[in-house]
DNA sequence: GGTGAAAGATAGTCACA
DNA sequence: TGTGACTATCTTTCACC
């Protein structure tokens, strides 16, 4: 049962719960796929007039469902096609070290993601860079500067065969 | 270098390659970021009148540097917070095996990114589920369908502490 | 929650420099 | 390539249901 499913037993307590129903799943649905739809659009796809929709719309950005709006850009045709998973072992793992360590990955442009793992790493970072010259360079003069880091290991993209810029709910 | 900087010969040559200047870079920047920027908001950050603004971002979208444009959604309040990265090995190495894989992983809604890698494994997929028993349910049911596969090892994710959704360039 | 109309802003076109 | 003006369309608001 998902959270959307469940039964309350106050109306506040729903609304605190900011619950969405079937029109809101799907101006998400929606709009993470495309979200150059107009209001107009969108009303028509779920069936109701542009007002609702708009304040439904407003609702979601206002709550966070919907983080932010973006154009998604070509990484191979800007140059920057060479994606590399970059799994790092920390020195050590007190929590100070940790916090340095995202501090310091933050600042680094080639990190377009970061995780905190489970298994023989502590964080797995997703790089973009030009070429393996680049990469090279982004190994040692980046990461080789960050000194909480204790151990790398690179795993090299051949190609990419799926990228949903979202999940598929 | 990279190619915005190269010279050329001839101007089918620079036509050719599609050049773009700085004035495009900033405006893929500031969509990459935040394409809700209007026109005109667009015009009086890159120095330009609205018009011309307006022909290069259609310019840029027909080129195909701007894939979509998206709302980014909040995957954790969307229930879908569970994040793992599924590293594969497939049963062998031929053409056909390959291809068969990649058709069967598309397929599948958890399956949000999905790469070719060196390596250990194959195949490196980024998985979102809602919780571990989604997961479960994804790997035996979903994956375990999926016969090209001859073995596959989890790392899950803890925490995500970076995520910038295009490259930084 | 939803409808429909009205006003204000934006996208998109075009003649001209 | 860029400017400035123009039109069509869309967003956003609001009184009413």
């Amino acid at each position: 049962m998902y959270f959307w499913e469940m039964s309350f037993d106050t109306e506040k307590e729903k609304y605190s719960m900011e619950v969405l129903d079937d029109t809101d799943l799907a101006l998400l649905r929606l709009l993470g796929n495309n979200s150059k739809l107009t209001i107009k659009e969108l009303a028509i796809k779920v069936n109701l007039t542009p007002s609702p929709v708009f304040e439904r719309v407003k609702r979601l950005e206002e709550q966070g469902y919907i983080k932010k709006y973006i154009a998604v850009l070509d990484a191979e045709k800007l140059n920057f096609g060479l994606i590399v998973f970059c799994s790092i072992r920390l020195k050590h793992h007190d929590k100070n070290i940790g916090y340095e360590f995202v501090s310091d990955i933050l600042k680094i442009d080639e990190v377009v993601e970061c995780y905190n793992i489970s298994g023989d790493y502590d964080f797995l970072l997703k790089v973009h860079a030009r070429d393996m010259k680049h990469y090279q360079d982004f190994v040692f003069n980046k990461l080789g500067s960050v000194t909480s880091i204790g151990s790398t290991q690179s795993t090299f993209v051949m190609s990419e065969t799926k990228h949903s810029c979202n999940i598929n709910f």
